[in-house]
DNA sequence: ATTTAGATCCTCT
DNA sequence: GAGGATCTAAATG
């Protein structure tokens, strides 16, 4: 008798942690194409010798000052977006909701404020550190624990501490892997920036088709 | 399957 | 004082 041959991915996903870590000039180029070419690296936290790790498989891109969802739009500069006005390769964490934290990759030179939001990972390491740290129960999948920018960055540890955190060298990194094939990866509007009128539709959140982490609706663009 | 309400507090006007 | 780059549970069709 033959057992049916089992097709679940299995997560936490194998990954390489032993990868380089992206060069600061991968944060340098135009912030939709690093949002694309993020799909598929591994974020890592490492702090007091645990480790929690995640593979991206959604992003959203914000564009400076023209674009109207952006932190940063109209070339607003205040205490909270700083970071997003310095140099690349930087962690930009803000609080939101009264209890949720964000975090994004800053993109582009200083003193162009665009950023990557980082929506969801599928866990990689320290899934037990993770579920301690999200408080669920635990029959809840992998997949769920990093899905959605506010969970993520709990499963990780990822608060205001790590604002400004140098991604070459802080305690949180990107490991470079494999870049995803195109076909990979469906895009869409971004989630929850109603209020930014004609930006809110354009096509800019990235996320991996077959990932299970993905937070929100798995559709396409819609028609216009 | 989709909608709603509530939690909760920091940031900027 | 208002509202948010969110999340969850509960209610509803």
């Amino acid at each position: 008798m033959r057992l049916r041959p089992d097709t679940t991915p299995a997560l936490p996903l194998a990954a390489d942690l032993t990868a380089p870590i992206l060069p600061g000039e991968f944060y340098l180029q135009p912030t939709l194409r690093v949002a694309r070419a993020l799909l598929g690296k591994i974020l890592v936290h490492r702090r007091r010798g645990s480790i929690t790790a995640g593979r991206i498989v959604e992003v959203e891109a914000y564009r400076g000052p023209g674009d109207r969802a952006a932190h940063t739009a109209g070339g607003r500069r205040t205490a909270r977006n700083e970071v997003m006005w310095g140099p690349a390769g930087r962690l930009y964490v803000y609080f939101t909701y009264g209890m949720h934290h964000c975090c994004n990759v800053v993109t582009r030179a200083a003193g162009v404020p665009e950023a990557v939001l980082v929506r969801a990972l599928e866990p990689v390491a320290g899934v037990p550190l993770m579920r301690r740290r999200r408080r669920v129960r635990a029959e809840l999948p992998a997949a769920a624990l990093t899905r959605g920018p506010g969970n993520l960055c709990r499963a990780m540890g990822i608060d205001r501490r790590c604002d400004g955190n140098d991604l070459r060298a802080g305690a949180v990194v990107i490991l470079d892997a494999p870049r995803m094939r195109s076909t990979a990866i469906l895009a869409s509007p971004r989630i929850g920036v109603a209020y930014a009128g004609s930006d809110a539709l354009l096509p800019w959140r990235f996320f991996l088709r077959d990932s299970l982490a993905v937070s929100g609706p798995r559709r396409v663009e819609p028609p216009r």
